[in-house]
DNA sequence: ACTTGTCCTGTCATGCCGTCAGCTTACCGA
DNA sequence: TCGGTAAGCTGACGGCATGACAGGACAAGT
Protein backbone atom coordinates (compact mmCIF):
# COMPACT_ATOMS: atom_id res chain seq x y z
CA UNK A 1 0.00 0.00 0.00
CA UNK A 2 2.68 2.14 0.77
CA UNK A 3 4.74 1.29 -1.52
CA UNK A 4 8.98 1.75 -1.41
CA UNK A 5 10.62 4.24 0.15
CA UNK A 6 11.93 6.02 -2.62
CA UNK A 7 14.91 9.41 -2.93
CA UNK A 8 13.55 12.45 -4.89
CA UNK A 9 14.76 11.51 -8.17
CA UNK A 10 13.46 8.26 -7.82
CA UNK A 11 15.43 5.63 -6.37
CA UNK A 12 14.48 3.17 -4.11
CA UNK A 13 15.70 3.22 -0.65
CA UNK A 14 18.00 0.21 0.73
CA UNK A 15 18.78 -0.27 4.48
CA UNK A 16 20.85 1.82 4.69
CA UNK A 17 19.44 4.44 2.95
CA UNK A 18 16.28 3.97 5.18
CA UNK A 19 18.50 4.83 8.00
CA UNK A 20 20.09 8.14 6.77
CA UNK A 21 16.20 9.31 5.79
CA UNK A 22 14.97 8.46 8.98
CA UNK A 23 17.73 10.02 10.90
CA UNK A 24 17.23 13.34 9.62
CA UNK A 25 13.77 12.94 10.64
CA UNK A 26 14.50 12.78 13.80
CA UNK A 27 17.23 15.26 13.91
CA UNK A 28 14.52 17.55 12.30
CA UNK A 29 11.90 16.99 14.99
CA UNK A 30 14.54 17.49 17.71
CA UNK A 31 15.19 20.84 16.27
CA UNK A 32 11.59 21.90 15.68
CA UNK A 33 11.31 21.17 19.58
CA UNK A 34 14.09 23.45 20.24
CA UNK A 35 14.24 26.35 17.71
CA UNK A 36 11.31 28.04 16.09
CA UNK A 37 9.57 26.76 13.03
CA UNK A 38 10.83 29.70 10.66
CA UNK A 39 14.51 29.47 11.98
CA UNK A 40 14.98 25.90 11.09
CA UNK A 41 17.17 25.50 8.02
CA UNK A 42 18.58 22.20 6.25
CA UNK A 43 21.99 23.06 6.79
CA UNK A 44 21.52 22.94 10.53
CA UNK A 45 19.34 19.52 10.27
CA UNK A 46 22.14 18.03 8.16
CA UNK A 47 24.85 18.57 10.32
CA UNK A 48 23.19 17.41 13.62
CA UNK A 49 22.68 14.35 11.82
CA UNK A 50 26.15 14.40 11.23
CA UNK A 51 25.60 14.53 6.62
CA UNK A 52 25.83 17.24 4.55
CA UNK A 53 22.62 19.39 3.15
CA UNK A 54 23.30 17.78 -0.12
CA UNK A 55 22.14 14.14 1.48
CA UNK A 56 19.10 15.79 2.58
CA UNK A 57 17.52 16.78 -0.39
CA UNK A 58 18.36 13.67 -1.48
CA UNK A 59 15.26 12.11 0.31
CA UNK A 60 13.21 15.69 0.79
CA UNK A 61 12.03 18.13 -1.72
CA UNK A 62 12.80 20.79 1.25
CA UNK A 63 11.91 21.26 5.02
CA UNK A 64 8.21 21.38 4.93
CA UNK A 65 8.53 17.81 2.92
CA UNK A 66 10.07 16.34 5.70
CA UNK A 67 7.67 18.11 8.02
CA UNK A 68 4.47 16.58 6.21
CA UNK A 69 6.30 13.34 6.49
CA UNK A 70 6.72 13.63 10.43
CA UNK A 71 3.01 15.00 10.51
CA UNK A 72 1.81 11.97 8.68
CA UNK A 73 3.24 9.28 11.02
CA UNK A 74 2.44 11.31 14.14
CA UNK A 75 -1.05 11.05 12.55
CA UNK A 76 -1.44 7.73 12.56
CA UNK A 77 -0.53 7.14 15.90
CA UNK A 78 -3.11 10.12 16.75
CA UNK A 79 -5.83 8.33 15.15
CA UNK A 80 -5.71 5.93 18.09
CA UNK A 81 -7.24 9.06 19.96
CA UNK A 82 -10.90 7.72 18.81
CA UNK A 83 -10.70 4.60 21.49
CA UNK A 84 -11.07 7.40 24.47
CA UNK A 85 -14.70 8.35 23.52
CA UNK A 86 -15.70 5.29 21.00
CA UNK A 87 -18.64 3.18 22.29
CA UNK A 88 -18.41 4.47 26.07
CA UNK A 89 -20.63 6.02 27.91
CA UNK A 90 -21.90 9.47 29.04
CA UNK A 91 -24.03 8.52 31.38
CA UNK A 92 -24.02 9.05 35.55
CA UNK A 93 -20.35 8.12 36.92
CA UNK A 94 -19.07 6.29 33.99
CA UNK A 95 -19.92 9.81 32.01
CA UNK A 96 -17.63 11.58 34.03
CA UNK A 97 -15.14 9.47 34.02
CA UNK A 98 -15.28 9.03 29.60
CA UNK A 99 -15.03 13.15 29.97
CA UNK A 100 -11.61 12.94 31.98
CA UNK A 101 -10.11 9.94 30.43
CA UNK A 102 -10.62 11.87 27.48
CA UNK A 103 -9.42 15.10 28.52
CA UNK A 104 -6.44 13.16 29.99
CA UNK A 105 -5.53 10.88 26.61
CA UNK A 106 -5.50 14.44 25.11
CA UNK A 107 -3.54 16.52 26.75
CA UNK A 108 -0.78 13.71 27.19
CA UNK A 109 -0.57 13.24 22.90
CA UNK A 110 -0.20 16.95 22.57
CA UNK A 111 2.29 17.32 24.96
CA UNK A 112 3.98 14.34 23.63
CA UNK A 113 3.90 16.08 20.24
CA UNK A 114 3.82 19.83 20.57
CA UNK A 115 6.15 20.84 18.17
CA UNK A 116 5.38 18.99 15.24
CA UNK A 117 1.36 20.04 16.28
CA UNK A 118 2.53 23.50 16.41
CA UNK A 119 3.72 23.27 12.70
CA UNK A 120 0.68 21.62 11.74
CA UNK A 121 -1.65 23.97 12.81
CA UNK A 122 0.13 27.05 11.88
CA UNK A 123 0.19 25.40 7.90
CA UNK A 124 -3.44 24.25 8.17
CA UNK A 125 -4.04 28.24 9.78
CA UNK A 126 -2.62 29.21 6.62
CA UNK A 127 -4.79 27.49 4.62
CA UNK A 128 -2.33 24.49 3.40
CA UNK A 129 -4.57 21.56 2.13
CA UNK A 130 -1.85 19.46 2.94
CA UNK A 131 -1.25 20.61 6.73
CA UNK A 132 -5.08 21.04 7.48
CA UNK A 133 -5.69 17.05 5.90
CA UNK A 134 -3.38 16.02 8.62
CA UNK A 135 -4.77 18.32 11.09
CA UNK A 136 -8.16 16.47 10.48
CA UNK A 137 -6.90 13.09 10.41
CA UNK A 138 -6.14 13.73 14.18
CA UNK A 139 -9.15 15.39 15.36
CA UNK A 140 -11.92 13.86 13.11
CA UNK A 141 -11.05 10.52 15.13
CA UNK A 142 -12.44 12.19 18.22
CA UNK A 143 -14.61 14.48 16.58
CA UNK A 144 -16.71 12.26 15.09
CA UNK A 145 -16.76 9.66 18.02
CA UNK A 146 -18.20 12.52 19.61
CA UNK A 147 -20.66 13.83 16.91
CA UNK A 148 -21.55 10.48 17.20
CA UNK A 149 -21.89 10.04 21.13
CA UNK A 150 -24.15 13.50 20.98
CA UNK A 151 -26.32 12.24 18.43
CA UNK A 152 -27.01 9.30 19.82
CA UNK A 153 -28.13 11.32 23.14
CA UNK A 154 -30.25 13.15 20.94
CA UNK A 155 -32.06 9.77 19.44
CA UNK A 156 -32.36 8.71 22.96
CA UNK A 157 -33.89 12.27 23.87
CA UNK A 158 -32.01 13.31 26.65
CA UNK A 159 -30.26 16.13 24.54
CA UNK A 160 -31.99 18.75 22.57
CA UNK A 161 -32.71 18.08 19.03
CA UNK A 162 -31.97 20.79 17.36
CA UNK A 163 -28.01 21.59 18.80
CA UNK A 164 -26.03 20.50 16.13
CA UNK A 165 -23.90 18.07 16.99
CA UNK A 166 -21.26 18.16 14.30
CA UNK A 167 -20.91 21.98 15.60
CA UNK A 168 -20.56 21.13 19.21
CA UNK A 169 -18.28 18.39 18.65
CA UNK A 170 -15.35 20.19 16.54
CA UNK A 171 -15.71 23.20 19.18
CA UNK A 172 -15.02 20.86 21.69
CA UNK A 173 -12.00 19.36 20.06
CA UNK A 174 -10.76 22.59 18.92
CA UNK A 175 -10.78 24.22 22.70
CA UNK A 176 -8.67 20.96 23.89
CA UNK A 177 -6.55 21.16 20.88
CA UNK A 178 -5.78 24.84 21.30
CA UNK A 179 -5.39 24.23 24.95
CA UNK A 180 -3.21 21.54 24.65
CA UNK A 181 -1.19 23.87 22.56
CA UNK A 182 -0.96 26.13 25.12
CA UNK A 183 -0.49 24.20 28.63
CA UNK A 184 2.65 26.05 29.98
CA UNK A 185 0.51 29.19 28.70
CA UNK A 186 -2.18 28.51 31.07
CA UNK A 187 0.94 28.24 34.13
CA UNK A 188 2.05 31.61 33.83
CA UNK A 189 -1.79 32.87 33.78
CA UNK A 190 -2.15 31.23 37.01
CA UNK A 191 -3.92 28.08 36.53
CA UNK A 192 -1.95 24.86 36.96
CA UNK A 193 -2.17 21.84 35.31
CA UNK A 194 -4.26 19.80 37.75
CA UNK A 195 -7.12 22.40 37.76
CA UNK A 196 -7.15 22.57 34.32
CA UNK A 197 -7.95 19.02 33.82
CA UNK A 198 -11.31 19.09 36.02
CA UNK A 199 -12.37 22.37 34.29
CA UNK A 200 -11.76 20.82 30.89
CA UNK A 201 -13.42 17.93 31.61
CA UNK A 202 -16.58 19.57 33.26
CA UNK A 203 -16.87 21.90 30.32
CA UNK A 204 -16.48 18.72 27.71
CA UNK A 205 -19.53 17.08 29.56
CA UNK A 206 -21.02 19.60 29.42
CA UNK A 207 -20.81 20.16 25.86
CA UNK A 208 -21.66 17.05 25.24
CA UNK A 209 -24.69 16.10 27.40
CA UNK A 210 -26.09 19.16 28.66
CA UNK A 211 -25.47 18.60 32.70
CA UNK A 212 -23.17 18.45 34.96
CA UNK A 213 -21.26 15.28 35.57
CA UNK A 214 -22.59 13.23 38.70
CA UNK A 215 -20.29 13.28 41.55
CA UNK B 1 5.28 57.95 27.51
CA UNK B 2 6.00 56.02 24.30
CA UNK B 3 8.83 58.51 23.51
CA UNK B 4 9.49 59.35 19.51
CA UNK B 5 9.96 56.59 16.65
CA UNK B 6 13.13 55.98 16.52
CA UNK B 7 15.35 54.11 13.92
CA UNK B 8 17.52 51.33 14.86
CA UNK B 9 20.51 53.22 15.12
CA UNK B 10 19.28 55.61 17.52
CA UNK B 11 17.94 58.89 15.03
CA UNK B 12 14.26 60.41 15.43
CA UNK B 13 11.84 59.64 12.91
CA UNK B 14 10.69 62.51 11.21
CA UNK B 15 7.45 62.86 9.04
CA UNK B 16 8.77 61.00 5.89
CA UNK B 17 10.34 58.50 7.82
CA UNK B 18 7.24 57.47 9.82
CA UNK B 19 5.39 57.01 6.41
CA UNK B 20 8.30 55.10 5.09
CA UNK B 21 8.19 52.98 8.54
CA UNK B 22 4.11 52.46 8.58
CA UNK B 23 4.35 51.60 4.78
CA UNK B 24 6.62 49.05 5.59
CA UNK B 25 4.09 47.86 8.27
CA UNK B 26 1.22 47.55 6.06
CA UNK B 27 3.29 45.51 3.28
CA UNK B 28 4.65 42.99 5.62
CA UNK B 29 0.79 42.82 6.63
CA UNK B 30 0.17 42.15 3.57
CA UNK B 31 2.43 39.44 2.97
CA UNK B 32 1.55 37.56 5.87
CA UNK B 33 -1.95 37.42 4.46
CA UNK B 34 -0.71 36.26 0.99
CA UNK B 35 2.13 33.85 1.95
CA UNK B 36 3.51 31.28 4.89
CA UNK B 37 5.15 33.31 7.60
CA UNK B 38 7.80 30.60 6.79
CA UNK B 39 8.27 32.33 3.29
CA UNK B 40 8.06 35.95 4.02
CA UNK B 41 11.60 37.37 2.86
CA UNK B 42 12.47 41.64 3.91
CA UNK B 43 13.11 41.80 0.18
CA UNK B 44 9.72 41.08 -1.10
CA UNK B 45 8.37 43.33 1.71
CA UNK B 46 10.65 46.06 0.84
CA UNK B 47 10.52 45.44 -3.15
CA UNK B 48 6.24 45.87 -2.56
CA UNK B 49 6.77 49.01 -0.64
CA UNK B 50 9.17 50.68 -3.43
CA UNK B 51 12.37 50.69 -1.12
CA UNK B 52 15.03 48.65 -0.50
CA UNK B 53 16.43 46.23 2.28
CA UNK B 54 18.65 48.21 3.96
CA UNK B 55 15.43 50.82 4.74
CA UNK B 56 13.89 47.73 6.43
CA UNK B 57 17.00 47.07 8.60
CA UNK B 58 16.61 50.79 9.59
CA UNK B 59 13.58 50.33 11.33
CA UNK B 60 13.12 46.65 12.29
CA UNK B 61 16.05 44.67 13.90
CA UNK B 62 14.60 41.31 11.66
CA UNK B 63 10.87 40.27 10.57
CA UNK B 64 10.50 39.72 13.63
CA UNK B 65 10.71 42.57 15.38
CA UNK B 66 8.28 44.33 12.25
CA UNK B 67 5.62 41.62 13.29
CA UNK B 68 5.72 42.19 16.87
CA UNK B 69 5.09 46.19 16.08
CA UNK B 70 1.90 44.57 14.22
CA UNK B 71 1.03 42.60 16.61
CA UNK B 72 0.89 45.24 19.56
CA UNK B 73 -0.91 47.96 17.31
CA UNK B 74 -3.98 45.04 16.85
CA UNK B 75 -3.50 44.28 20.66
CA UNK B 76 -4.44 48.01 21.39
CA UNK B 77 -7.46 47.27 19.70
CA UNK B 78 -8.12 44.30 21.53
CA UNK B 79 -8.16 45.26 24.63
CA UNK B 80 -11.56 46.66 23.56
CA UNK B 81 -13.08 43.24 23.65
CA UNK B 82 -13.74 43.48 27.25
CA UNK B 83 -16.51 45.43 26.58
CA UNK B 84 -18.24 42.63 24.90
CA UNK B 85 -18.78 40.76 29.02
CA UNK B 86 -17.99 43.37 31.19
CA UNK B 87 -20.91 44.49 32.99
CA UNK B 88 -23.43 42.19 31.34
CA UNK B 89 -26.22 39.93 32.70
CA UNK B 90 -25.80 35.94 32.27
CA UNK B 91 -29.41 35.87 33.50
CA UNK B 92 -32.17 34.52 31.15
CA UNK B 93 -32.59 35.98 28.03
CA UNK B 94 -30.21 38.52 28.33
CA UNK B 95 -27.58 35.99 29.23
CA UNK B 96 -28.22 33.80 25.34
CA UNK B 97 -27.64 37.42 24.22
CA UNK B 98 -24.05 38.33 25.81
CA UNK B 99 -22.77 34.77 25.18
CA UNK B 100 -23.86 35.27 21.31
CA UNK B 101 -22.34 39.26 21.24
CA UNK B 102 -19.32 37.65 22.68
CA UNK B 103 -18.69 34.93 20.43
CA UNK B 104 -20.11 37.38 17.37
CA UNK B 105 -17.65 39.55 18.25
CA UNK B 106 -14.63 37.31 18.93
CA UNK B 107 -15.01 35.80 15.90
CA UNK B 108 -14.98 38.89 13.40
CA UNK B 109 -11.84 40.47 15.46
CA UNK B 110 -10.50 37.50 14.77
CA UNK B 111 -11.28 37.26 10.84
CA UNK B 112 -10.31 40.77 10.48
CA UNK B 113 -6.41 40.12 12.03
CA UNK B 114 -6.17 36.57 10.97
CA UNK B 115 -2.46 36.65 9.50
CA UNK B 116 -1.18 38.51 12.69
CA UNK B 117 -2.99 36.45 14.69
CA UNK B 118 -1.63 33.46 13.60
CA UNK B 119 1.87 34.09 13.64
CA UNK B 120 1.45 35.44 17.34
CA UNK B 121 -0.46 32.18 18.70
CA UNK B 122 2.76 30.49 16.54
CA UNK B 123 5.34 32.42 18.32
CA UNK B 124 3.38 32.43 22.04
CA UNK B 125 2.99 28.23 21.76
CA UNK B 126 7.00 28.13 20.80
CA UNK B 127 7.55 29.92 23.79
CA UNK B 128 8.45 33.45 23.02
CA UNK B 129 7.47 35.86 26.09
CA UNK B 130 6.78 38.98 23.98
CA UNK B 131 4.10 36.76 21.59
CA UNK B 132 3.06 35.43 24.52
CA UNK B 133 2.35 38.69 26.14
CA UNK B 134 0.37 39.65 23.43
CA UNK B 135 -1.36 37.37 23.11
CA UNK B 136 -1.93 37.64 26.86
CA UNK B 137 -3.13 41.03 26.18
CA UNK B 138 -5.54 40.39 23.67
CA UNK B 139 -6.89 37.27 25.31
CA UNK B 140 -6.79 38.48 29.44
CA UNK B 141 -9.40 41.52 28.61
CA UNK B 142 -12.11 38.82 28.00
CA UNK B 143 -10.47 36.02 30.24
CA UNK B 144 -10.81 38.02 33.11
CA UNK B 145 -13.86 39.71 32.30
CA UNK B 146 -15.55 36.19 31.83
CA UNK B 147 -13.66 34.96 35.44
CA UNK B 148 -15.32 37.21 36.99
CA UNK B 149 -18.74 36.48 35.85
CA UNK B 150 -18.24 33.19 37.02
CA UNK B 151 -17.42 34.26 40.47
CA UNK B 152 -20.31 36.81 40.85
CA UNK B 153 -22.51 34.07 40.04
CA UNK B 154 -20.86 31.81 42.53
CA UNK B 155 -21.00 34.16 44.82
CA UNK B 156 -24.42 34.64 44.53
CA UNK B 157 -25.02 30.67 44.93
CA UNK B 158 -26.17 29.86 40.98
CA UNK B 159 -22.87 28.45 40.18
CA UNK B 160 -21.22 25.43 42.01
CA UNK B 161 -18.06 26.81 44.37
CA UNK B 162 -15.52 24.27 43.22
CA UNK B 163 -15.67 24.94 39.90
CA UNK B 164 -12.13 27.33 38.95
CA UNK B 165 -13.70 30.33 37.56
CA UNK B 166 -9.90 31.55 35.47
CA UNK B 167 -9.78 27.82 34.11
CA UNK B 168 -12.97 27.58 32.80
CA UNK B 169 -12.69 30.95 31.44
CA UNK B 170 -9.37 30.37 30.16
CA UNK B 171 -10.36 27.16 28.25
CA UNK B 172 -13.80 29.02 26.74
CA UNK B 173 -11.49 31.77 25.87
CA UNK B 174 -9.17 29.47 24.39
CA UNK B 175 -11.93 27.44 22.42
CA UNK B 176 -12.93 30.93 20.87
CA UNK B 177 -9.55 31.57 20.01
CA UNK B 178 -8.86 28.49 18.43
CA UNK B 179 -12.16 27.89 16.59
CA UNK B 180 -11.85 31.37 15.03
CA UNK B 181 -8.68 30.70 13.94
CA UNK B 182 -9.97 27.61 11.78
CA UNK B 183 -12.86 29.28 10.30
CA UNK B 184 -12.08 28.36 6.94
CA UNK B 185 -11.41 24.53 8.32
CA UNK B 186 -14.56 24.26 10.04
CA UNK B 187 -16.44 24.78 6.54
CA UNK B 188 -15.13 21.72 4.62
CA UNK B 189 -15.63 20.17 7.70
CA UNK B 190 -19.24 20.25 6.93
CA UNK B 191 -20.19 22.86 9.24
CA UNK B 192 -21.57 26.26 8.42
CA UNK B 193 -20.10 29.89 9.89
CA UNK B 194 -24.41 29.88 10.59
CA UNK B 195 -24.29 26.42 12.14
CA UNK B 196 -21.07 27.54 14.49
CA UNK B 197 -21.81 30.79 15.97
CA UNK B 198 -25.37 28.92 18.10
CA UNK B 199 -23.22 26.55 18.74
CA UNK B 200 -20.28 27.94 20.20
CA UNK B 201 -22.75 30.87 22.57
CA UNK B 202 -24.31 27.70 23.78
CA UNK B 203 -21.03 26.43 25.08
CA UNK B 204 -20.17 29.39 26.51
CA UNK B 205 -23.48 29.95 28.34
CA UNK B 206 -23.13 26.12 29.35
CA UNK B 207 -19.44 26.98 30.74
CA UNK B 208 -20.30 30.27 32.24
CA UNK B 209 -23.69 29.27 34.18
CA UNK B 210 -23.16 25.81 34.29
CA UNK B 211 -27.17 25.66 32.42
CA UNK B 212 -28.79 26.36 28.78
CA UNK B 213 -29.46 29.41 27.96
CA UNK B 214 -33.36 30.44 27.78
CA UNK B 215 -34.94 30.18 24.69
C1' DA C 1 38.58 -9.13 -9.00
C1' DC C 2 34.62 -7.21 -11.44
C1' DT C 3 30.09 -5.37 -12.00
C1' DT C 4 26.04 -3.14 -10.47
C1' DG C 5 23.30 -0.22 -8.12
C1' DT C 6 22.88 2.38 -3.79
C1' DC C 7 24.58 6.07 -1.11
C1' DC C 8 26.99 10.21 0.01
C1' DT C 9 29.48 14.57 -0.73
C1' DG C 10 32.36 18.45 -3.01
C1' DT C 11 31.35 22.03 -5.71
C1' DC C 12 28.94 25.60 -7.90
C1' DA C 13 25.48 29.21 -9.38
C1' DT C 14 21.96 31.64 -7.30
C1' DG C 15 19.66 34.45 -4.04
C1' DC C 16 18.71 36.40 0.54
C1' DC C 17 20.73 38.41 4.81
C1' DG C 18 22.42 42.17 7.40
C1' DT C 19 25.85 46.00 7.50
C1' DC C 20 28.33 50.10 6.09
C1' DA C 21 29.88 54.11 3.86
C1' DG C 22 28.30 57.55 1.33
C1' DC C 23 24.97 60.07 -1.35
C1' DT C 24 20.60 62.87 -1.51
C1' DT C 25 16.99 65.45 0.60
C1' DA C 26 14.72 68.40 3.94
C1' DC C 27 14.83 71.65 7.51
C1' DC C 28 16.68 75.69 9.97
C1' DG C 29 19.12 79.58 11.65
C1' DA C 30 22.07 83.37 10.25
C1' DT D 1 20.36 83.26 0.07
C1' DC D 2 23.33 80.20 1.92
C1' DG D 3 25.72 76.83 4.37
C1' DG D 4 25.18 73.44 8.20
C1' DT D 5 23.14 69.58 10.16
C1' DA D 6 20.48 65.71 10.64
C1' DA D 7 17.19 62.60 8.36
C1' DG D 8 16.47 59.41 4.76
C1' DC D 9 17.81 56.19 1.37
C1' DT D 10 20.63 52.93 -1.36
C1' DG D 11 24.58 50.43 -3.80
C1' DA D 12 27.67 47.26 -2.73
C1' DC D 13 29.73 43.60 -0.19
C1' DG D 14 30.99 39.42 2.64
C1' DG D 15 28.55 35.64 4.48
C1' DC D 16 25.48 31.96 4.44
C1' DA D 17 21.59 28.81 2.87
C1' DT D 18 19.65 26.77 -1.14
C1' DG D 19 19.24 23.29 -4.49
C1' DA D 20 21.31 20.81 -8.51
C1' DC D 21 24.81 17.85 -10.43
C1' DA D 22 28.48 14.77 -11.36
C1' DG D 23 31.45 11.74 -9.56
C1' DG D 24 33.54 8.98 -5.86
C1' DA D 25 32.82 5.50 -1.98
C1' DC D 26 30.73 1.50 -0.61
C1' DA D 27 28.21 -2.95 -0.21
C1' DA D 28 26.58 -7.16 -2.42
C1' DG D 29 26.39 -10.49 -5.69
C1' DT D 30 28.94 -13.28 -9.34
Amino acid sequence: MTGQVRTVDGRVAGRRGQATRQKLLDCLSEMLSSSPYRDVKVIDVARRAGTSPATFYQYFPDVEGAVLEIAETMAKEGAGLTELVAGRSWVGKAGRQTAEDLVEGFLTFWRKNDAILRVVDLGAAEGDKRFYKIRMKILNSVNNSLADAIKDLQSRGKVDKDTNAAAVAGSLVAMLASVAGHQKGFQSWGVKQSELKPSLALLVHLGVTGKKPAK
